[in-house]
DNA sequence: TATACTCATTCAAGATTTTGAATATAGGTG
DNA sequence: CACCTATATTCAAAATCTTGAATGAGTATA
């Protein structure tokens, strides 16, 4: 059954609410590390921990710019499958209940772009 | 995060080749349970294992005629998920490699319905 | 009723995942 | 260079998943 072993790896990925909601915050555009901390209110270490799931999975890039690291999805066809799954649960991609900003220049002096 | 937990709990039953490789088989309608042994040559015990996960993820239902269940898909929305999937992955839906016949009624004197 | 057959369930050992804590690294600033 | 900030990595304990072995339960047949 080697033929699953990618899906497998890619459903195991998707296996944990913490990733899931990292994906759903990344459908809008590539987003800090601080950014994440800031809306989940998870500590840093632990999202970084989730991202690094997502990275191996071959879902996320990242990209640095200065002391800041912006991550990106770059396979949208997950959002596909993640749509695909909300069409049988009937639920609805979560969004931040506020609007957060953090420190990063992006965030800086400007409201979240963060759909509340 | 309580809002992902039936997402996660899917993706859960779907993170397992074996679990795969009977939902690939069920697309073509309900089998028993003999069957699955037959065509996969995994053990019974294993197999029941793997379907009570998936039942349990409500999936699967199973429907006991004599001595055989027959099991079927109930959320045929699965498969969408699982098609999304495969369109990232560009892997293929795996068929058994060969025809096999169990010894239920359905099978009894013919040919297997799985495609070869 | 005894026996055989198909399948489900329970159990336990081993493997893997999860999570928090501690620490390391890379880049900026003074 | 010293120090701060943002983020990554490592580590270990707890939780969960995997898998095989043993057993149980429902159904048919003699």
């Amino acid at each position: 059954m080697e033929i699953y072993e990618q899906e497998t790896k890619l459903y195991k990925a998707l296996m944990h609410p913490a990733r899931l909601a990292i994906l759903d915050l990344l459908r809008g555009g590539e987003q800090c590390v601080c950014h994440m901390e800031a809306v989940f209110g998870y500590r840093q270490a632990y999202i970084s921990q989730q991202l690094m799931v997502l990275r191996e999975a071959g879902l996320l890039e990242m990209r640095r710019e200065g002391l800041n690291i912006y991550y990106r999805v770059i396979r949208p066809e997950i959002f596909a499958v993640m749509d695909a799954m909300r069409a049988l649960t009937g639920t609805q991609p979560a969004l931040p209940a506020k609007a957060s900003v953090c420190t990063c220049p992006n965030c800086a002096g400007e409201v979240s772009l963060i759909q509340i």
